[in-house]
DNA sequence: ATTATATGTTTTCACTGTAAAGATAGGGGA
DNA sequence: TCCCCTATCTTTACAGTGAAAACATATAAT
């Protein structure tokens, strides 16, 4: 019988508290500070405890990854929607033009308050693993982007049309993110002016 | 006096020949292998020997993705000048569009080809040291884009439309590298569209 | 020739991810 | 009720890593 003022020696919900503490360790330090003891540590446990949950780091990380994803795509489907909300009375070109630039928008705004965790999701880390669920959701977040570009320029030149709008943002993130945006530029414009120019290039 | 059969007790060349060993690692392994006892090693010198010519792995790495941009800006250099070498009489409206549609060529196949330096270069890697000599080898390459942008939406527009050139390539760059970039897609055809949307977006 | 300095090596430390062995609790059947 | 089995956690160990300190040697300066 588990004395109640310790700890008791099973957890109980360990997977769920290590997915919760590398997400948090995410947010505070640097992408290779969040390392599988530095989890195991904020979880309150050992650092061999997760094995049991998790085969390894990388299988930990993709998880993480994954919620990323859902989290991603979350903010930029009510992004999109909250902006043709606010505008009534648009016709449908105008319609799929606003959805994709306030995702790009959105997209923008996650890269940067989610820093480490846009880094998990799109960076190359050695440990990751492709599991199935993160594959999954990283194919939601591609599909969503593609039938919102293939809103504005045709279902035919849709996946061309994403993978330039998702090179755009995610160029710029990057490139922000690496500290190789000039500071003098004035960063709002630099979206702003990046989103126009990504429509203009990718409208037929 | 050192016995000519055995390996001298002082080095002689070693900075140089860590920083060869580094690029040579950099074009044979993942970067995350490319460790400083790894480059040691394959100068045949104990993992402490670099700390004398390198005060850390950051600086060591910083002085290889320095050589990077060297050899990168070349690259770009290059192309462009044998693209309008290859193609006589356009109006300069034409050759500076051309210059750049080179130079986005050669940045992808850049990317592609030295895809470990890339990371190191473009990546944001914990140990990273800003150098002097990486940022000027850096700021060269943005400088180098933004003339070459510049010659094409004007020069008050210069930095934006480089940032935005550079997001495009960029971003594709590293979304195939992490192998975000659908496989059933054609990746010659993928470039050239890539390139001809990022033009369009930029031209006045 | 002797000393100083530059440039090596060896050793040590704190950290990492992974693996194996030991500890503890809870559940299922006798 | 008792016992064992299994899941989960801890401890320990190992091969890596970057960095630092102590030690060794060859070259250069005096």
């Amino acid at each position: 019988m588990p004395n109640a003022s310790q700890k008791p020696y099973h957890h109980g919900q360990l997977r769920e508290q290590l997915l919760n503490a590398g997400e948090l360790a995410l947010g505070e330090m640097a992408i290779e500070q969040v390392t599988l003891r530095e989890i195991a540590r904020r979880a309150g446990v050992s650092h061999a405890a997760p094995k049991h949950h998790f085969p390894s780091l990388g299988h930990l990380l993709a998880e993480i990854s994954a919620r990323g994803y859902q989290r991603f795509v979350k903010a930029l489907d009510e992004a999109a929607t909250a902006a043709i909300d606010q505008q009534a009375g648009l016709t449908p070109d105008q319609q799929a033009e606003t959805r994709l630039l306030a995702m790009g928008r959105a997209y923008l705004r996650f890269a940067e308050s989610n820093a480490a965790a846009y880094q998990l999701m799109f960076g190359q880390r050695v440990n990751m693993v492709m599991t199935p669920n993160l594959i999954g959701a990283s194919y939601s977040a591609w599909a969503q982007i593609v039938a919102a570009a293939g809103a504005v320029v045709g279902s035919n030149h849709a996946e061309a049309g994403a993978l330039h709008a998702w090179s755009c943002v995610h160029g710029l993130a990057t490139l922000k993110l690496a500290g190789r945006v000039p500071p003098d530029l004035p960063w709002h414009h630099i979206e702003e002016q990046t989103l126009q120019m990504m429509m203009k290039g990718i409208k037929p």
